[in-house]
DNA sequence: CCAATAAAGGATATTTAGGTCTTTTTATCA
DNA sequence: TGATAAAAAGACCTAAATATCCTTTATTGG
């Protein structure tokens, strides 16, 4: 469904929005321990998301990453997929078309289209709070 | 969504099925021009289809790939799917956990979990004859 | 100012997906 | 029966995703 890419980049700035609600900053090593994914490749998805405006980075001693509260309450779930993955999930063909298009559909357009509107809805709606909070009061889990 | 091996392996067994329900058996050649994929790497696709059961191929001369009108009924989406991708998408966790298990969720979990139900009951239902049907009367295509 | 800390940046390595090429096997039919 | 056609099989190549390593830059506190 997502990169591997992508997975570390939803799960790290989840772990930054649990954080951030408890005026915390968090360090590069602390984000890949607890999300339990390779130091250096999660330093390459953390410098992206930070470009995107969806975390904030401060070098330094004390320095990591965190989310303002706009933030963690803005931020959904799409917009991390569309910042590692791009969209071609939400606008592409699923038997790889050149372009997904109505007007001369693949076989499988009608049946895709739900599922993927679907999809796209739900990302669009869920946001870092909602799923920081889940993880914070021990419903979810970010590894095993 | 899907990797290109099954993109290709979805789009063959259609063409498949509509010469097959016009009893013509299909070259390889045939098969790579009419979906638009580099011939020796559908070569492949379909030996693993037609080890699988999912078309029958017959070698020499008049050889080619086909479908019997039983396995134009029962043959689903989802069959090529787990053929040549597996079950990941269907079972695997959104994130990546090394399983999906409700007692011990990922934080998309609950969110994840319908649309991923609505995507393998789709594809369970779709056949070959529905998709078959559909191109062959010209209402979609299998390039562009 | 300086030493320590942590992210940014860039070069490099490894693994997997995607794709090609050549040889072998099987079947047809003239 | 032998020339030919087509898939099977296996070795090989290429590009992209994943992952690591090393150097540079910014920030802090003493
Ligand atoms: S054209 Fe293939 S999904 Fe729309
Ligand atoms: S545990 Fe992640 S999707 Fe079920």
């Amino acid at each position: 469904m997502f990169s591997k890419a992508c997975e570390y980049g939803i799960k790290a700035t989840i772990f930054i929005a649990v954080k951030s609600l408890h005026d915390q900053r968090v360090s590069l090593k602390e984000i890949a321990e607890e999300i339990d994914s390779p130091v250096a490749f999660t330093a390459k998805i953390l410098q992206l998301l930070a470009k995107s405006g969806i975390v904030d980075s401060h070098k330094g001693p004390t320095g990591g990453f965190q989310m303002d509260r706009t933030g963690i309450d803005n931020v959904k779930v799409y917009d991390i997929v569309c910042a590692i993955d791009g969209d071609k999930i939400f606008n592409g063909c699923g038997l790889g078309l050149k372009q997904c298009d109505a007007e001369h559909p693949c076989p499988v357009h009608d049946k895709f289209i739900g599922i993927r509107e679907n999809l796209t809805t739900m990302l669009q709606k869920t946001s870092m709070f909602e799923l920081a909070t889940g993880l914070d009061i021990g419903l979810t889990q970010l590894k095993r």
